[in-house]
Order: structure tokens, then C-alpha cells, then sequence
DNA sequence: ATTGCCTTTATAAAACATTTACGCTTTCCC
DNA sequence: GGGAAAGCGTAAATGTTTTATAAAGGCAAT
């Protein structure tokens, strides 16, 4: 990442691709452009770019389609570029996995602003991943897949550690059920939410030292929490 | 920005547009004026204006089409004078993208502070959805979906959620009904204004911490309006 | 055949959204 | 003015979706 960054731009409109390429390249990034979602996707799994943007009402594929497809993938941030005040839309784009929107008519710096803020949101994120978790009463070791909780060691199938190993990554956060089945299962996966529920289930009996959960808080309608213990 | 903040004003009324250049003038704005709505679109493209003061009724373009064909290109606040009679048009005025809206006969100090309001809201506005909302009393996280008023933390529902976010992120701006239930309902549903009765209740509930709502105010027939707290 | 784990299925309970109802106030219209 | 209509706040009933939980079936490794 010592590199410039990377950047795909997604549209139809060749008016918009070529004024934001000349806007992005100025500021020093590496910009390609693709004309519909396909060639979008394939941009992203062959070129690898740090940040998407793409436009919503495109031919071959929309942009929450290739949110939804670029996120099978990779983790990128994803800024997509919506028309009028369809705030209906961008929540469908944001369910699907897009990280920030931006209004047509947009100004330039408005734009320039929502993709530093992006890169540099991801850049905080990164984390190495075998470093052993520690957080509240847990301690977590990937390596050895060895998880304690409140000093007692606990043992866990390969799916309840992946399940717990993400979520302790993501303390305080909510984590919806795409997010989780996502984390666990893989993309392609027929992803039922049923999955969840019974491996939740069967982690709060061997997590939670009481009847009502205290680790595994339940977030009606939209995700779980993992809170590690003592303080928030 | 560092430059004065330009005001464009559209009213047929020469009385009425030479009294608010000189008193906006007087506070060390930039002021325009234009006639009627054609001139004022006009203006809006040559001048980019920072805020766009304009009256309902006017020859060749009226306010709500101004509003319209202004929001098609850009996103500027719109403040619109209106007259008792006109109160349906007022409405439709915020609906096609209006900010706030004051009556005739107004005071000069009323203005200036919708005025000030507004410019200051723009200021603050190229954030990624994610980004928490911190203004007043309120802390909102969106990505946790942790809302805390005045320190406390307050447990909603999702769609109780999805409404104070929509209204924090628009603090001091006449949201309508329409506006509204397009936001957190979305566009095609059956859309009733009971929804919003019903929701806007149980906030307050949860959220008030007296009898009279403070940070919820209902601007009858026309929509709610959020007031974080401190402040105008 | 046994064991351990993942996947399904089934069912009751909980959480939430929607709808209905009603008293009250404000506007509209004659 | 005065009655009708519409908007608002509020509480409560109803309906739907989601969740917790147990348990059965399947598959691979031992």
C-alpha cells in the first residue's frame, strides 16, 4: 500500500468516467475505468484496485449487483454514485455492501473528500491476522485455535471458532447476518440465516456463563453484537 | 469558502428583494437578486450561489419548479417566503427540495437565522455514512447502532433508528411527511402518514426527557424538524 | 459401527411493524 | 360563528417476521 492508490471508476456516461479520471489521476491516484458492471467485475478481480466507485443505473449489471459481487470477493471500499433523492436505493446499495454514497450533481471536492475519508478508514482497519485476540475475559489464539474465556478454556468446532474469532475481531459492532454468514461461510454459500442462529446458539452454551447472553448480545432484525466483558 | 457566503435572492417583488439585499448585505453576505424564476435558474448556473433565498409566486418560473430544476444541479439550501395562502405550495416546495421556508410578514432576525442555520448545516456535510453523528445532545453510530442523548444510551427498534438517523443527519431542516416515509419506508410502499405518527411517538418517548419535545418539533401540516439541542 | 461435526427441520416464544381506535386541537367551509 | 373535516398524539390490538432451542438426518473420519 506504500503504493499510489488504486481506484476503478464504474459508468456508463463517458462524460462522467473522463472527468473523474482526469479529477482523480491529478490528485495522484491510478485510475481505470469500465463502462457497465461486468466489465466492472472483471476489472476488480484482475487490476485489484484499493477503492470502487460505480455508478447505480448501469446496462449488463447494475451497481447494487456488483456491490453484491464485488463483496464476494474483496473487502474494498465501494462508493457508489446515485441520482435524485432515492435514499431507497442507496439503502439497497448499502445492504448490498457499499461503504458511502454520493448524490449526482456532485461536487468535485465533495467526491475527493468521501474517497480519502474511505481509503483512510480501510488503512486503520487492516490487521494481521494471526495476532492472538485478547479483549474482556477472552483470549483467542488462531494458530493454536485455542480460545479461553474468564481464564477457563473452552472447546470449539472449526465453525463456532471462525464465528467467534470474527466477531471478537469486531467488538461493539454490529454485525449483520450477510456480514456473519459472509465471514463464516463463504460467498457462494446458500447462506441461511437458520446457520447462524444455531451456531449462536450453540456458542452462548459454551460462552455464556448465565442464562441471559452477556457476550453474544442479539440485535433484532439486523445482526449480533460481541461485547467482550468490563466496559464498553 | 474562506470567501464571503453568496446569497442569491428570486422575488418579483422589487420591495421585498431590495430590502433583503441591503439588510444581507449589511451582515457581509454577497447578494444577488433576480425577478423571477427564470432569471434566478440562470443565476443559480452562472453565479453558484451558497444559498438560494426565493419566493412562491413569481412570472415565467414559480418557487416549486425553481426548486426542482435547482436541485437538478445542485444541492445548495433553498430557503422559500410564502404567504398564508399558499401553504400547500410551501409543501410542495419542500418536497421538490426546499430547506425551510419562511412567512410573510417575517422578521429580518428570523431570516438572518435561518440563514445562518443553513449555511452552517452545509458546512458539515461530506462525510461517509458510517461516520458517527454528533450534534447537540446526540450521538449516533451507525455502524454500531449505538445512539446515546445527553449521555444515556437509548436501545430503538430498526426502523426507530433509521428515522432518527435520517432526521439527525438533516438537523434544523424542515423534513415533510413525504420526505419522511420515503426515507425510512421507501418509495413504492403504501406510504401512510400513521407510520410516522406512530414511529415519531415512540421516539419521543424514548428520546424526550420532558413532557414538551425539545429535540423532535412537529411543523403542523407540513412535516417534523429535528433540533439536536443548544443552540437556535 | 461409532464419533464428531455440519446441515436441516420443526416449534414455541419474543420482538417488531402495522393497523385500528379515540380524544383533542386546528383548519376549512358554509 | 359553527359544524364538518382533517391533522396530531397516544394507547392498544393485531399480524408478521425473527429468534431461541431442541432434535433429527447426513457425511466423513476413525
Amino acid at each position: 500500500m506504500a503504493d499510489r492508490s488504486r481506484i476503478l471508476v464504474v459508468d456508463d456516461e463517458t462524460q462522467i468516467s473522463r472527468v473523474l479520471k482526469t479529477t482523480l489521476s491529478s490528485q495522484g491516484y491510478e485510475v481505470k475505468t469500465a463502462a457497465d458492471g461486468e466489465a466492472g467485475l472483471e476489472a476488480v478481480t484482475d487490476w485489484h484496485p484499493d477503492l470502487l466507485i460505480t455508478d447505480l443505473s448501469m446496462p449488463k449489471m447494475n451497481g447494487v449487483e456488483l456491490c453484491r459481487a464485488v463483496r464476494e470477493q474483496s473487502q474494498i471500499p465501494i462508493i457508489v454514485l446515485s441520482v435524485r433523492e432515492e435514499e431507497k436505493n442507496k439503502v439497497d446499495a448499502l445492504d448490498a455492501g457499499a461503504d458511502d454514497y454520493v448524490t449526482k450533481p456532485f461536487g468535485v471536492n465533495e467526491l475527493l473528500a468521501r474517497v480519502r475519508a474511505n481509503l483512510r478508514r480501510v488503512a486503520a482497519t487492516a490487521e494481521p491476522p494471526n495476532t492472538p485476540v485478547e479483549a474482556g475475559d477472552f483470549y483467542i489464539n488462531p494458530e493454536s485455535r485455542q480460545v479461553k474465556v474468564a481464564g477457563k478454556e473452552v472447546h470449539l468446532t472449526p465453525k463456532e471458532f471462525d464465528l467467534l474469532t470474527f466477531m471478537a475481531r469486531h467488538p461493539g459492532k454490529v454485525l449483520t447476518h450477510r456480514v456473519l454468514l459472509n465471514a463464516v461461510w463463504g460467498g457462494q454459500s446458500v447462506q441461511q440465516p437458520e446457520y447462524l442462529r444455531v451456531f449462536i446458539n450453540q456458542l452462548r452454551k459454551k460462552i455464556e456463563p448465565e442464562d441471559t447472553p452477556r457476550y453474544i448480545l442479539t440485535d433484532p432484525w439486523v445482526g449480533y453484537r460481541f461485547q467482550p466483558g468490563e466496559s464498553d
